[in-house]
DNA sequence: TCGTCAATCGGTGTTGATACGTATTTTTTC
DNA sequence: GAAAAAATACGTATCAACACCGATTGACGA
């Protein structure tokens, strides 16, 4: 990573509400070194301002429409960007969070961090530091126990094979076992043991706590 | 209202988030006759600072912790405090939005709306005038034609009672017949009759819908 | 080739919720 | 004080899902 000394930070800023834009700019502005390249207002035009104009720091949000913030880290790793790239989100979903780091950020902020905290995070992962908010950052330690230390109540997500997530995206779109067992043309004993398997793995109980699950992930399948 | 010309307009803001306050200050301050008389990060702090400084307008954000906006804008409303609110949200429920109307909100902004739009809003409802985000407008408007020509899938939320509203509740917070009628010391078979009576005003079918609802619309609740 | 895992399908009993009802008591409102 | 609304409670049949348990097939890697 360059510009690690005196010389000017180039900044894009990605998020659909221009207040929070406008909040992220003045803060930012207020400091001497940091320079607002672009501001972008969906996933897609982010994508695109990070390729032209090839930053030092993207500010990205993770809610946005046409691409999310994810899709966007996705890509800049994939093509090996020379852009640090900082998630600004309002979640602390530990599923996303790894998600991001996974693809290669190295700051995540939520947005109800104190002012600071962003120039903070910027200067970070601009040096090719890690930043996250105060937070966050309880939240990944606990993480770090949770793998290291012990086997409680692991969240194994990750571990659904991918018909489970298929399954899991009907629960969530309020088809019952047999609308989705006529749909993908299976026997409800199938959809059945699909649901059985990723109860365990989430660890869930009762129907309705699938349900709650897929709605609040639904980002996630 | 006072202040309908050229005296210097005090404003109060109220958003748990710093970048949007620090974005909503900046974006005010640009005006010459705006002044920013405090900051709010909660419900409860909006409305102190609403009964001290008795500032001519309060932008107030709906989602907040303690005490959400629309809490405060029944407050407001209810000790007939000499105060235009202006409500900031994300999301464009009808339901909320009505709700802000009856606690005689006159501003509804959201914050993916165009900084010119937050101006002109404050400036509408100094004035005693209406203002909506281009896109509430909409809203409204078929909301509108849906109560004058169409008898047409009625949501009747407001109807629920009491008794009707706190069921649901407990049903957004996974608890099964049995339990919340233990909870409340009453018998299943009343909670039973509730949860039917909830359907029927809110035209639910299936018990996943009504968690789906309860989860959804939790801040009306 | 052998083991593992994903995907498929089945039996049976139990629980939770709905869809019909009806009916009494309390509270609110006029 | 009477009418209306809300809260309370019950019966019975049916359906959807869970919790046990079991099994077979095919793919892929050690």
């Amino acid at each position: 990573m360059q510009h690690t000394q005196g010389k000017s930070v180039s900044i894009v800023i990605a998020d659909d509400h221009p207040i929070v834009r406008k909040g992220l700019r003045e803060i930012l502005e207020d400091e001497r070194s940091f320079q607002i390249t672009a501001e972008c207002e969906n996933g897609v035009e982010a994508l695109e301002c990070i390729r032209a104009h090839q930053p030092d720091v993207a500010i990205i949000d993770i809610d946005m429409p046409e691409m999310s913030g994810l899709d966007v880290a996705a890509v800049v790793n994939r093509d090996r960007l020379d852009t640090a790239m900082l998630i600004l989100t309002i979640t602390d979903s530990a599923e996303m969070f790894n998600q991001a780091m996974e693809y290669g950020v190295t700051g995540y902020v939520l947005k109800d961090a104190a002012v600071t905290d962003l120039v903070q995070g910027v200067r970070k992962v601009l040096r090719g530091e890690y930043f996250f908010s105060s937070s966050m950052a309880s939240k990944a330690l606990l993480e770090q126990r949770r793998q290291n230390n012990a086997p409680t109540i692991p969240s194994r997500f990750s571990e659904l094979t991918p018909s489970e997530r298929k399954i899991l995206r009907f629960i969530g779109e309020d088809k019952t076992t047999s609308e989705i067992a006529n749909i993908l043309s299976i026997s409800t004993r199938t959809v059945d043991t699909h649901r059985a398997h990723i109860s365990q793995k989430l660890d869930l109980r009762g129907s309705y706590a699938l349900v709650r699950f897929a709605l609040q992930n639904r980002h996630l399948l």
